[in-house]
DNA sequence: TAGAAAAGAGACAGACCTGTCTCATCACAC
DNA sequence: GTGTGATGAGACAGGTCTGTCTCTTTTCTA
């Protein structure tokens, strides 16, 4: 029998499976190391995850579901648009200057499972379209729909550019210009007063 | 002895790499399916090659030179830096489009070798700072240098941002965004009249 | 406390990995 | 034509990969 899927055993799979993956990439991570790290017998990882693919899937689910819990309980405590989307580049900020930062794992992913099918490339895809909407759900308590979700898209392109460049060192650069720019963008867009706050 | 570096069949077997790293990553393709596709002995590759990782190396900067002269000749006929970029995302539209686009090369590279110390890190490192370092040149031709070091670098996370939108399937938006978001990150620089064009 | 579910331990299979080696063959320059 | 460097073909080593299997032990619950 498959056990039970939120037992603490395989929770703490996904958890090893995470650091190891973030680290070292996907195809680069055997899963021998991760049955070592986690100090767990094979099987105990195979009758949870019947393949590696699927414990990488489970892995960016769980990274997901986080990231959306804490985004939700940031939100709750913003009051306007322009608020939130600080918020957000304030949790990007902490992010990159954390000191196991190794860049975005959805990223990492789907440049390495670029298969449109392939189910690790829609669980990226998942992630990525679910912060755009909840950036275009944000806007548009400040602006017309369809500015909303452009805005929304350019923000998140900033985002992922801003990440790769922390990726590569330039933090400060990377954060301070996507500040700027988002500012810019907003203002742009021509309906969020008070946007260069955002510096 | 070491064959000549500009041997016609060390540039068939980068090609062949190329186009076996864009499709399904780096880890992922082995040795033996790249002298397969490219059909030559295996010491053939090893002799120009000592390791697969200077074959990696080897393919990143012929690709990063590849760009370069593109974009150059591409800038040589563009006057204004407003045109210069709008030409750089004109490139970027056509790449997006390519019916073999597979996303960013360089990015993937960074997902897959992340120490900042590998060789392959630093190829990437490169290509990206030059991408940004031209973009700033093109820009002080329109405003001071600090001012065009803060809009390259923005440009420069847009441009890797619409990459990643564009692999997952959104070329439109991304491309389309981008060209809105560049406008407005010029126009915030203000120093630009007529980056409105770019759209 | 008895029974069922979960986990441990480790051998094993079969494929694939990078990289080495030998020896035959080819092409081209002098 | 002869010699030299480049290439071809393929066996080979030694390691690692994912995934399977069996048997024992633990853990939890009813």
């Amino acid at each position: 029998m498959t056990p039970s899927s939120s037992s603490a055993k395989r929770q703490h799979v996904v958890d090893t499976a995470y650091a190891l993956f973030k680290r070292n990439g996907f195809h680069a991570t055997g899963v021998d190391r991760i049955i070592a790290e986690a100090d767990i017998a094979k099987m105990t990882m195979y009758r949870h995850f019947p393949a590696k693919e699927e414990l990488i899937v489970a892995v960016l689910q769980h990274r997901a579901r986080r990231f959306e819990r804490q985004l939700d309980r940031l939100m709750a405590e913003e009051a306007t648009p322009r608020q939130k989307i600080a918020t957000i580049l304030d949790w990007h900020e902490r992010w990159f200057r954390d000191s196991d930062f190794h860049g975005c794992l959805f990223a990492h992913a789907l440049a390495e499972f670029g298969d449109p099918g392939h189910p690790v490339f829609q669980a990226v895809s998942r992630q990525k379209n679910g912060l755009r909407l909840r950036m275009q759900a944000i806007l548009e308590g400040a602006m017309p729909r369809a500015q909303a979700q452009d805005a929304a898209t350019a923000l998140l392109m900033l985002i992922e550019g801003a990440t790769l460049m922390a990726q590569m060192g330039e933090v400060d650069a990377a954060i301070g210009n996507a500040r700027k720019a988002a500012a810019a963008i907003l203002a742009g867009a021509g309906c969020l007063p008070g946007a260069s706050n955002l510096q």
